[in-house]
DNA sequence: CAGCTGTAGTGGTCGGACCACATCGCTGAT
DNA sequence: ATCAGCGATGTGGTCCGACCACTACAGCTG
């Protein structure tokens, strides 16, 4: 009798399988320390080429963390960790695709500020305060860039959602926005932009959860509505 | 002179960056076979043993495609492909996360069957109703999940917005339904979520986008409140 | 012309060697 | 007895070369 499971895919795939497997059975915890590459390969019967293959994948996934010199550590699995790679999304969508993203973003972060308008603490709002005036401070498109992603980064953290949080990190993430803001700052945006972080922020203050919502999707629309009109260019 | 850049990371972790930034330039278009590993290896000055595991790292990605035998290709980066990986989250989380992603999932799918009541076709409409008919037929619980998950996937499809559509899917996967359901079917949920179902479906007919919404947030957050009520064990 | 076949080229796997780094125990001076 | 310094050990990181499994296509065969 032959012991070898049937072969489902390449060897690698099944290593990957299998580690997931190992820590969505708990056999892995969170933080844990890994065999090394040399035992996991030889315990699955596999090379070390093929086993570095699987978990150089699952790192980059942000399943796993490899240490030089130290071992393959399990993640916190966090939300953080997990979604790291959903930027990866948002720098590689083009066209279309990116005003879906936008579309997700308006829904996500207006959720998320109006959560934020219950919730923010006195010491945040300082924050997201301290963010909209350095904004409003200076006339740098990268500095200001940095501040308003501050901005919606402690707005986010503020719902209490910490995956939430973590998708909207993804879809604002540098290169993405650096590519809409490009054209974006060349028709007098900033201004508009200006007014519409202060109207969040009002809303912030008053603790108005639906004025929140609605600023927020508000001002996540327009970006969405001038990049529609530049595909139709 | 040393004409040697500076080494910042692993190699590996480079030729990953280096591959994405040719996909991100247009230097690579979807569906594009690139060079063989060995001509990849040689071009960017690295081991095939390097290279491959960057390939695979961008394929488990969903950025690449290898096909045996015949060479590697970029992927049509639509949602569908780049947001695969997304289900290894819903996969890997528990606890609390899980809460957080149903919440987010809420958002999202209430969103969606919204924008659904607007835009649904005669054709998908008939699809909704075949599943939702096929859901109340049976009492196999591995039967009636199949269709739960198609009737979501079908209206979430009819929304018009394949990035959200692919992320639904993601966090309605297999396994995460499948855990969640396993508890949740012996209170005599069943019932319930066939009254919550067809309170969609009677939405969609009727073309309202605010009753839709209103009985897919309650249909999801019913579950939500399920797993967070089991969480306070 | 259709079908088969052989062959070159590709990704997949393997084993071994060596390097770079982290860790910890040992040494020896204080 | 204490602790700074150092060296040995073990780990992940990289490279190499070989071979296997599969695909694609040119060329042959009927």
């Amino acid at each position: 009798m032959d012991e070898t499971v049937p072969q489902k895919g390449t060897v690698t795939q099944r290593a990957i399988e299998r580690i997931k497997a190992m820590i969505a059975e708990g056999r892995l915890e969170p933080g844990q320390r890994l065999p090394t590459e040399r035992d996991l390969a030889a315990q699955l019967g596999m090379s070390r080429s093929s086993m570095r293959e699987a978990i150089r994948a699952l790192t980059v996934l942000g399943v796993l963390e490899a240490r030089h010199g130290s071992g393959i550590y399990v993640t916190q699995l966090e939300a953080g960790d997990l979604l790291e790679t959903f930027g990866v999304v948002a720098d590689l969508s083009r066209g279309p695709q990116l005003v879906e993203l936008l579309e997700v973003r308006r829904v996500l972060e207006s959720t998320a500020t109006a959560l934020a308008a219950a919730r923010i603490t006195a010491d945040q709002l300082a924050e997201v305060e301290k963010h909209l005036a350095a904004m409003n401070a200076t006339d740098d498109p990268e500095e200001i860039l940095a501040h308003d992603l501050a901005f919606h980064r402690v707005i986010a953290g503020a719902a209490g959602n910490d995956t939430m949080a973590a998708i909207l990190e993804g879809l604002s993430s540098r290169t993405f926005r650096a590519r809409v803001w490009r054209g974006y700052e060349e028709e007098g945006a900033f201004a508009r932009t200006r007014r519409e972080h202060a109207a969040i922020h009002r809303a912030l203050v008053a603790r108005d959860p639906e004025a929140a919502r609605a600023a927020a999707a508000a001002h996540v629309g327009e970006v969405e509505e001038w990049l529609r009109s530049q595909l139709g260019t």
